[in-house]
DNA sequence: GGCACAATACGATGAATTGCGTATTTCGGT
DNA sequence: ACCGAAATACGCAATTCATCGTATTGTGCC
């Protein structure tokens, strides 16, 4: 089995001297890159002849962060397994970094055989996290479908049809045909809705509409 | 240190039989008693001198299920941590018994070893899950379908990451800012990606990807 | 009655989007 | 080495949208 390749990315030179150490002491995996930051890091990838099987990502770094970098690698490879690697356990952070794709989450005192039993864990499609993380990480998920009561609105129930209409893409013409209403009258319907939402075009209102439960 | 006394609740003898042996074999624990189900383990709980540390707690089980359990045993004891362990794996147990309130979640086909270490690190305030529990957890968290459906569709990374940029509602020029190209580039990708989708504005295409699962 | 507001309708204007054509570069596969 | 696909980029024309203003009608409430 050839052993894994991992691209660090870690802000901090002699942190990340420490980690390629802590990694190439073990046959499993083979450090195949570092960078600095997130901007650093993609143009690493597009240069390499070969992608990494895992990405190790710091949060904080400059010119682009990790959670932004975390993003646009599993936009564009989907099948780069990414680990955060970071001193923040913030629920933010958490949060951010799931929803950015992250597929472990470590905190920086870990001990490297935790380290390399969690990268042999995501290899294996597991979600590697250090136990802070993972209690906070369940405790999101319970809150997570929490907060949906409320959901305080103004819009009259002419202006929720409307945004029925208008969350299938239709054109004014079309909804007023459905409505049996004028284009202009859509229209204003429309302005006003946004006026309400506080929104500028079709795509916010839908957004905020079912962010809301409107529909 | 006095060993951490572990009530286990399940409705096979033999196997509550057999995680009994795993766990007296180590220093760290005491099994304090067997509960068959949920009411079951109620009862003893309102009759023990002492509440257990930790309840093994099985899904499955005739009278009353683990999950309900865990929520009555949350209700009148929070500090008392549960684990589940069960041969269950999809998201709908798993999301049901962390909103129960579980501690841990864990597969029957754990190493002793493995479930040595999940229930020290629950006492340690972690969160133990089995690897394939943890990358659900962090599915469900993402609101993402588990990587296994593998979605029909012929758009590309890139064009995904437009599509999800689209979602915002952003105009073609802020989206290039975002993806440092120009807005004649993103007006192509929206072209490539309409004609792909077979829709014709931008509502319809973040439909369409949504309904796909793509973003 | 008078008031507020929803629903209806139209015009004008500038911004944004959509469709189509064309073109270069890069990269993976044959 | 060649081909096709993807990503990049620009121009032009037509359509659609967003925002302003203004106006009429009906309905519920005080």
């Amino acid at each position: 089995m050839r052993p894994y390749d991992v691209h660090i990315t870690e802000d901090l030179p002699r942190l990340a001297q420490m980690l390629r150490e802590h990694l190439e002491l073990s046959p499993d995996f083979r450090v195949s890159g570092l960078a600095r930051n997130g901007r650093d890091l993609l143009e690493q990838l597009s240069a390499a002849p070969a992608l990494p099987d895992i990405v190790l990502m710091d949060i904080q770094m400059p010119e682009m962060d990790g959670l932004a970098a975390t993003a646009l690698v599993k936009a564009r490879h989907p099948q780069i397994k990414i680990v955060m690697a970071t001193v923040f356990d913030d629920d933010e952070s958490i949060f951010n970094a799931i929803l950015a794709g992250a597929d472990g989450y470590l905190l920086k005192d870990e001990s490297p055989e935790s380290l390399h039993r969690a990268l042999l864990e995501v290899m294996d499609g597991g979600a590697p996290m250090s136990p802070a993380i993972a209690r906070k990480a369940l405790s999101l998920l319970r809150r997570a479908p929490a907060p949906a009561p409320a959901a305080e609105h103004d819009l009259s129930a002419r202006e929720i049809e409307l945004l029925e209409q208008l969350s299938k893409g239709l054109r004014y013409e079309q909804i007023g045909e459905n409505l049996f209403i004028s284009t202009g009258t859509v229209r204003k319907h429309i302005e006003n809705i946004y006026r309400k939402l506080q929104v500028h075009n079709k795509l916010e209102a839908v957004e905020a509409a079912r962010k809301k439960g409107l529909i």
